[in-house]
RNA sequence: UGGGGUGUCGCCAAGCGGUAAGGCAGCAGGUUUUGAUCCUGCCAUGCGUUGGUUCGAAUCCAGCCACCCCAGCCA
């Protein structure tokens, strides 16, 4: 399938404005953006505005976008991470420009660049200990001090730094800063640290190093290297840009590349910080990274998700430098309408009643045609058996009601979709006096067609066949937080969990044709919501992807 | 007088000096064998605030207010 086409011929938001105005003045010929992604956690809703924006504005102007892997801190990195982000890009639908990135295949070219700016006297090892270096760093309001290491001379500093290198200093023991102002306003330019000592191998690098460059020391390289013309990062990082300036000024690189900042994506009811998304998996309050209830990409996906409808959620936030907190309605907008148009209807009950049609014959079963979407004529049609027996949701019958309840009731009608009209003529009940079924008489003569009497039934009711279908489980999946803000101030998140965030219901039944339903297939079973087989389990389960949306409806009936 | 940034409907967001797009949510109707979808209508004399410039200001200027980010050898 081909990546989202914007199809607006206007520019979509500030960047692309941007770019459209670098093109126009001739000051750029090819845009090359990218997303660049630490591999130290999964992938979620806020990266994937990033993945939109970056790849979206290279297909928007015919450039190209690179998949980078920022890999400068091995302490916090991993394969695994790695793989899944891949995974995750390329679900979405995105094509990167040749080969997968590292900014580790740069660290020789990084590391002579470091030597350069020594010799510029632009760089120097510094031996303050890390709270010395807070100490000197000063305050927001206060001007640093200069270390005491800041006037060594280049011969000095070029052997010391050798011997980081080789490893004859300690994690901790000195630092490789560039000579910048300790007064400096802007905290990042009171002499930043370019090169840390870190005994620890990397995933792409092995032992090879023993020093690694800081973020922003890398940073505006990577992009430079790789020809990036507009490199886009969120707004904490604005105050980088000096610094990232200050490099691309200071050393021969072949390329200028600049800096732009948009908001990131804020989403209410939701959690994106990744501290606090692996504590969820940590503590077991999820199942895993990609349990449906995560924002991470591998979370919708099994939850349900299409990578179209994340695509066109990301669309309709628009990019902007304004920090504001996107309503998960929004989301939940994007997923119904993809869906709405895409899954095949089935019916499915998932809290069973039984029905006995007191009128139809006992060894009798027809098979009755359903159409596979009500609007879309691609999909195929289901046969669906019809017999004696039936099962329809206990929810969708009462003893009585008042006029708002549009379902089936003793002594009134109801349409069994696809199917005949009913009505209910008495309830069967244990010794406990529960509901255990239903006797109904179907009315002759209604398939397709309105009751000859006149009386037309209230409502429409979904149902299976007693003998002719699969049963299945059922995870109904909501909101996992009950605060609009989880994220917020310094309260507990784990206190706004929403208990009933997954309820999980055993025992279902679906029409027959669910049984050959594939990993991850969606299907909207009809008035309940949309539902996708679950990829993990063995078993036929199904996971509630969204509810259908509920005017006002089920819950204000009584 | 640390530095940087942002303020347009409940939420997101167009607007770029010519008289407030659109989407989400909500409300009111219509169609419907899904209380879904779809369709129609309503929803900012107002653009953080106060002044100024101008024939004309959300758009330009000045002051004020509010909120966000920055003091990792994280990114």
């Amino acid at each position: 399938m081909a990546g989202p086409m914007i199809d607006d011929n206007k520019p979509q938001n500030f960047l692309a404005q941007q770019i459209q105005q670098d093109l126009s003045a001739g000051t750029l010929n090819k845009l090359i953006t990218r997303f660049p992604p630490e591999p130290n956690g999964y992938l979620h809703i806020g990266h994937a505005k990033s993945i939109c924006l970056n790849f979206g504005l290279a297909e928007e102007f015919g450039g190209e976008c690179n998949l980078r892997f920022d890999d400068t801190n091995p302490a916090k990195e991993d394969q695994e991470y790695i793989d899944a982000i891949i995974a995750d890009v390329r679900w979405l639908g995105f094509n990167w420009a040749g080969d997968v990135r590292y900014a580790s295949a740069y660290f020789d070219q990084l590391y002579q660049w470091a030597i350069y700016l020594i010799k510029q006297k632009c760089a120097y090892v510094c031996h303050l200990s890390a709270d010395e270096a807070r100490e000197f760093r000063g305050t927001l309001k206060e001007p640093g001090k200069n270390s005491p290491y800041r006037e060594r001379s280049v011969e000095e500093n070029l052997a010391l730094f050798e011997q980081m290198r080789a490893g004859e200093f300690n994690e901790g023991d000195c630092v490789l800063r560039a000579k910048i102002d300790m007064a400096h306003g802007n905290i990042n330019m009171r002499d930043p640290i370019l090169y840390r000592i870190r005994k620890q191998s990397h995933h792409q690098t092995g032992d090879k190093w023993c020093i690694y460059p800081t973020y922003d020391f890398a940073h505006g390289q990577e992009d430079a290297i790789e020809g990036v013309t507009h490199s886009i990062c969120t707004l904490e990082f604005s105050d980088h840009k000096p610094l990232y300036d200050w490099f691309i000024e200071h050393l021969p690189v072949p390329h200028k590349p600049v800096q732009y900042e948009f908001g990131r994506l804020n989403l209410n009811y939701t959690v994106t910080s990744k501290r606090k998304l692996k504590q969820l998996v940590d503590d077991k309050v999820v199942d895993g990274w990609d349990d449906p209830r995560m924002p991470t990409i591998a979370g919708l996906r099994r939850r349900g998700v299409s990578p179209a409808a994340v695509r066109k959620f990301c669309q309709m936030i628009g990019v902007t430098r304004s920090d504001g907190v996107v309503d998960v309605a929004m989301l939940e907008h994007a997923i119904r309408d993809d869906l709405d148009k895409n899954a095949p209807r089935a019916m499915s009950v998932l809290r069973p009643l039984k029905i006995i049609l007191l009128n139809y014959p006992e060894d009798k079963t027809e098979l009755l045609n359903a159409a596979g979407h009500p609007n879309n004529e691609q999909l195929p049609s289901r046969s669906l058996p019809f017999s004696r027996e039936l099962f329809i949701d206990a929810e969708d019958f009462r003893e009585e009601a008042n006029k708002k309840y549009k379902r089936l009731v003793l002594g009134k009608r109801v349409r069994l979709r696809n199917a005949y009209v009913i009505e209910a003529v008495q309830a069967i009940k244990n010794a406990a006096g529960e509901i255990v079924a239903v006797e109904a008489n179907i009315i002759e003569g209604t398939l397709g067609k309105d009751p000859a009497d006149g009386v037309k039934p209230k409502g429409v009711i979904h149902w299976v066949d007693g003998k002719e279908h699969v049963q299945f489980a059922v995870r109904l999946y909501e909101r996992l937080f009950n605060d609009p803000s989880p994220d917020s101030g310094d309260k507990d998140f784990l206190l706004s969990i929403n208990p009933e965030s997954l309820v999980e219901l055993p025992v279902c039944l679906g029409e027959p044709g669910l049984a050959a339903a594939e990993i991850g297939q969606a299907f909207q079973f009809e008035r309940e919501g949309y539902f996708c087989r679950d990829s993990r389990a063995d078993s036929l389960v199904f996971n509630r992807t969204i509810s259908l949306k509920d005017a006002q409806a089920k819950a204000a009936d009584e």
